[in-house]
DNA sequence: AAACGGCATAGCAAAAATGCTATAATTTGA
DNA sequence: TCAAATTATAGCATTTTTGCTATGCCGTTT
């Protein structure tokens, strides 16, 4: 079983000493998301490489939120782990000036 | 002004045809979510372009649903619409077998 | 301690997306 | 209808992600 908070923890503590920290925050976001994914599938990274014919280094990779996946990839994570994949771009209230 | 629809009527008389319908429609559903976000910010695909550092054949490529973008492509896009972007991996009911 | 399972990282070739220019096609407005 | 604006496509260099192998790093169990 794979503990989320620890791991996020960890991302944290790098985050907040690091000059881009708002950069780093939707990567992290989206690692989150996949580690989510494939542990309410109850599968161990290897296991998810297969099903998405590739490797498990290849899943650690998009875990590290080292990466900008595309959407292919998103893709193949959602079936593998008996998801559907949700993109949208949300409308954000416009700024106000002060 | 873009009107969505008959795009999408265009997109889906082509798809009708198509053998890889199902491929097609994510594809799809990502092009229009593009579209929606530009139109909703009223920008044309020039000033879009602009904003996101890059041209306006890029934008159209990318709305043409031939491309699977990265996430960071998708994140430009939020930004110069000024919306957010959402990502996720919605749990499936899982399949009945019959 | 040794072995094992699970995850992380490095480094390289291959594939795909991006950036760009140019130009065609289409739509819109005068 | 004509011109301008907007969108679509093509082709190529560049950049980035992906696929892969190998290997290291824990934690756990025996």
């Amino acid at each position: 079983m794979t503990k989320i908070n620890e791991l996020h923890n960890k991302w944290l503590k790098n985050a907040n000493y690091s000059a881009a920290y708002e950069a780093l925050e939707d990567e992290f976001a989206l690692a989150s998301a996949v580690i989510k994914a494939r542990s309410r599938a109850g599968l161990t990274q290897e296991e998810l490489a297969d099903r998405m014919q590739t490797k498990q280094s290849v899943v650690a990779r998009l875990e590290s939120g080292h990466v900008m996946p595309t959407t292919r990839t998103l893709e193949k994570i959602a079936k593998a782990t008996g998801s559907r994949l949700k993109i949208s771009f949300e409308p954000e209230p416009a700024h106000p000036i002060a």
